[in-house]
DNA sequence: ATACCCATTGCAATCGATTGCAATGATGTG
DNA sequence: CACATCATTGCAATCGATTGCAATGGGTAT
């Protein structure tokens, strides 16, 4: 492949005055410069970005972990997460980490060793689970902006959905339904002020009613939630709506509830949260809480891309909460009395 | 951070003697590679690959180029190939060109520029848009696989699924069903020998059907696929069934349909093409064809690698298509006549 | 004791760029 | 005409690794 000094040797000047004429330094004479130029397209010289990177010590490129593409969340952060990072003028480094802590440990070591920009960290639903390396990381001077939030995420910018307002939000909805006997599907996962059932459950209270600690089920996968729909279908009085903490688990919800020939939202309400663009398609199309996915891509480079030029280096870092709203549609309803 | 030379210097000896004791080699002493190994180890030492890929003109990196990610097919494939280019110890960079020429190109020269490895090609629906400039890189030694086929593919090594035996399987499906009268939806691509509505309309004919002219709607966007559905109700005689090329139009069909009071699959049967998880969460679950997407990504990456390390460096491109299987759900149906 | 061998280590070139500084020559000025 | 100025250009160091080859020195065979 074409280097420096062989476009230098073409046109019979030394390569520093080619490196010079092709970054379009005023130090090269006008007439020189459109000779080289014109060498070097006929040729189809293209810089080499590995020895520039390691003269100029830095890549252009931005490393991105994300855990997984399967959870069709994450594809659409990622588009737009990719789409700003190209604008911004970098490249995309992207590991999935596969939920699992050793490959997060891997992919940061990785990216390091690559001598990536920046690191964008989408943490998965266990938060950061390689924490105390990305910690050692940052502090070593390497730029890292978390998507979500975990204890612990504070030594880090990070950019999250005001989750806890969205619960929040549904919570008052079904409230307003008349629904006094609501059951809760979550996980065991812990995110703080940002959590999703927490702030449910609290919420609920707000409105002088007690979520029966038999109602709220805490799965860890698919399976597991169709095991509580079992459960709860079976306990008296059964609950008349169902907050379910993501789209994908409220979906093998719905399908399991109508499988057992329960209408809803009938018999029973069930929403969601995310705002999957299958959520829409399902039927009946599931009430659920969405957030800006675009404007969260756009805060997470932006912050990042501050950090690396260093317009923001020495500040504190900062939190960004992106809100959340409520989008009513079928799988929600007034609450019907049929314990009898 | 941490040279070749700072450790060098802790452990008296000279930087060739780290980088050779780092590497593993038995050139240097037990003892004296052992004292650097800790040394390393302790001071947190990591090898800067960028300078690494310089002298080693290899980067272990793939370049990626996919459209786009909103369309769950692509993440799908990514999820896989990202799996199995990491299990081959490469890392990927990953390019989303947006449908648009233009930044197939930029992402071909970046990819270029880098100096990745290889590159995978996933094309859009309308082909490999930079397919001149690709040749050209291919040319010029830079391994590349295409994903999907296009006039002009043979020129590089390719994967794809075998769409064309998965449309005749969904034509005799149709044909089995009883359906005399059916439409096709499907965009104006010619992807050769591969062609969805090309092999579709060919099987029905050797069942002895022609599908009108006026039965096949080419369209280019989801809103066009409404407006075709709007038409084609007002046929007479209406068709009883309808291909879809892909899922995500099948989906908006059925819904379509259904808005306008049609029952599916007891009025209007409906087959789309990608099994897109979807497609088994909507009601009616979609009648499809699916294809091992993990196969193709294997294949994709096996292919690439095997160019990458020589092991097949010389020899002709090959195409690799893996099968496709008819998944019938619910929305298929024996044929009603409706017409009167 | 001499010669030779082998294990270990260092020297220096190389990968392909960028850039501070010195050198060159043309031009302008007093 | 002598000298300062300025626009161009080249030299050489540098980024941080890898590796062929030479150098060193201890051990063994003759």
């Amino acid at each position: 492949m074409m280097k420096l000094e062989d476009i230098a040797k073409l046109a019979g000047v030394s390569h520093s005055t080619v490196s010079r004429a092709l970054a379009g330094s005023t130090l090269v004479n006008r007439a020189t410069r459109e000779r080289i130029e014109a060498i070097a397209n006929d040729h189809g010289y293209m810089v080499n970005q590995v020895a520039r990177n390691l003269k100029l010590q830095h890549t252009n490129t931005i490393g991105l972990i994300a855990p997984e593409l399967s959870n069709p969340y994450y594809p659409k952060l990622i588009q737009c997460i990719a789409d700003y990072v190209s604008a911004a003028g970098y490249s995309l480094q992207l590991h999935l980490s596969g939920k699992n802590q050793e490959n997060e440990d891997k992919s940061l070591v990785n990216l390091r060793n690559n001598r990536v920009d920046g690191i964008l960290l989408v943490t998965g639903e266990h938060g950061l689970m390689a924490s105390e390396y990305a910690a050692g990381l940052h502090k070593s001077g390497i730029p890292i902006v978390l998507m979500g939030w975990f204890p612990g995420a504070d030594a880090f910018d990070f950019v999250t959905g005001d989750d806890a307002d969205g619960a929040r939000q549904i919570a008052r909805h079904l409230l307003d339904l008349g629904h006094k006997n609501i059951a809760v599907i979550g996980k065991p996962v812990h995110r703080g002020p940002f959590d999703r059932t927490t702030a449910f459950i609290n919420e609920i209270a707000q409105g002088g009613l007690v979520i029966d600690a038999g109602n709220c089920y805490e799965i860890t996968s698919e399976q597991d939630a169709i095991l509580a729909v079992k459960q709860l279908l079976q306990t008296e009085p059964r609950p008349t709506a169902i907050f379910a903490y993501q789209d994908s688990i409220a979906l093998v919800v719905c399908k399991e509830l109508q499988a057992a020939g329960i209408r809803v939202p009938d018999d029973i309400s069930v929403i969601g949260f995310d705002d999957l663009d299958m959520a829409s398609y399902v039927s009946p199309a599931l009430t659920t809480v969405g957030c800006h996915i675009d404007a969260m891509a756009k805060a997470l480079v932006q912050r990042l891309t501050e950090r690396i030029t260093g317009e923001t280096a020495a500040a504190e870092p900062v939190g960004v909460v992106v809100p959340t709203r409520l989008i009513t549609r079928q799988s929600s309803g007034p609450a019907h009395d049929i314990s009898s």
